[in-house]
DNA sequence: TTGCTCCTCACGTCACGTGAGGTGGC
DNA sequence: TTGCTCCTCACGTCACGTGAGGTGGC
């Protein structure tokens, strides 16, 4: 029977010399004979043994892996959890991926928006800004998640009473929409922090002053708690360092 | 001014304190102090060049390019082939993800077709088919990018002849026609080989055999020529060690 | 004899994680 | 004094790649 050389098995499954001599050296496929020389000799069957090898390789298994499951006798179930757990991995690591080019585009898109020389601080201003917009995207959801249904059943209460006249579902929810109003109000202050245009600071407002204050969606007029200017300052996302000062 | 401790700096941009000392011993993050004790001394500077590190990191550029990066001046063209190149990675090795995810769903797929227990022959038979089903739809590729075109220009010709009777472009075009014909089939017989129902050899029969033989999509009834058993076989890729045979 | 292939060390990769054994600072 | 935090080695990770220096086989 004719035998394969390192090389020669190598070439026929795609891979280097010095991978077939690591597969060796792992016990993961042993050459079935050596000649006299010491050199390595291959059977037809471990032609077919690395063609396996390589196939499950490409699949992301990795050597131990492989190397436990062609040492099991009855391998069904150990290739069934494999699967299971390398699908569960390649999933995470593809929406890894996913989200750093979601990163880089932001980047992207932050350079194009930086108007003259691009300075370490501006990719520092890029950071701070995607963060934000991360985190304030967050808090949104979490309102609007709780407000919705709470709105909703409130209309339809309202509707049912004028459709039906059917009144107490309405006057039932006034106690819990007042609780849930509160709630979201509070969550809300708990979670932004404003930025004063004349000192630059980040400052956390009084509540009473921010109940009462004008404001567009992404601007209040506050007093800075630093220099004490009355202005339109940026909303901004909290951060945990503040947090324990409010 | 006060400043931070390895362990808050680490806390702060959510990283362990083997990190930060990390990012000290490759000169990425210097602390800008040391302790009497000889602790490391961050100040808030420091802690704004380690957030810009965090978020360079979470876009998957490596330790030494963000090091870099900014110990440039100008960090503006550096930074755009950063993420050029770091774009073009990450999609590869997305692509890499779902082809290795396309290669578990095949496994799947294989052993759901297995009959009885599983074995390790059965993962290289499904490694087999796979392989196979792969080289063919790309043999098919080939076939149809060649002749298609081929058959559109033909039948253009001629309904060119019936409707407005020019009929040298129909003429001229048989030459052709007959040579990109031969190509295609000479092509084809190239790239397949058919396995005996008899005895599960795989083989490449005789051209003048092959092109005469009745046939299926998948079938080919033709003369084994290795058991001499003549019945319908299967067609599949022909592997490179078979090629040098022919 | 001359290329070519193959052999075995032994070290490098990348961004840290994990002890071990010792010490600073409240 | 007692925890807690921090310090520096030093080794491990994963699947090989890359020389170096030597040798088998045509």
């Amino acid at each position: 029977m004719s035998m394969y050389t390192t090389g020669e098995i190598a070439k026929l499954s795609g891979v280097t010399v010095r991978t077939v001599q690591y597969y060796d050296t792992r016990g993961i496929l042993v050459p079935s004979e050596l000649s006299e020389g010491g050199r390595r000799l291959y059977s037809e069957q471990d032609l077919k043994r690395m063609r396996i090898i390589c196939f499950l390789r490409d699949a992301g298994i990795s050597i131990n892996s492989i190397g436990e499951l062609l040492s099991e006798e009855k391998p069904g179930p150990v290739i069934k959890t494999l699967l299971d757990e390398q699908e569960k991995l390649l999933s995470e690591e593809l929406q890894e991926r996913k989200d750093k080019l979601g990163i880089i585009e932001g980047i992207r898109k932050g350079l194009r928006d930086t108007s003259g020389d691009i300075s370490i601080e501006s990719i520092g201003d890029i950071a701070h800004r995607m963060e934000n917009k991360r985190k304030m995207r967050r808090m949104h959801i979490v309102m609007l998640c709780v407000g919705i249904p709470n709105a909703l059943f409130q209309w339809t209460s309202i509707v049912l009473w004028i459709t039906t006249g059917i009144w107490w579902p309405f006057v039932l929810w006034i106690p819990v929409d007042i609780i849930v109003s509160i709630w979201v109000f509070a969550y809300y202050i708990k979670s932004v922090a404003y930025i004063c245009p004349q000192c630059h600071e980040i400052f956390v407002p009084r509540k009473k002053e921010m109940l009462f204050a004008k404001h567009t969606p992404t601007l209040r007029k506050l007093t800075c708690t630093c220099c004490g200017n009355h202005d339109f300052c940026i909303e901004t996302a909290r951060e945990k360092r503040l947090e324990d000062k409010s």
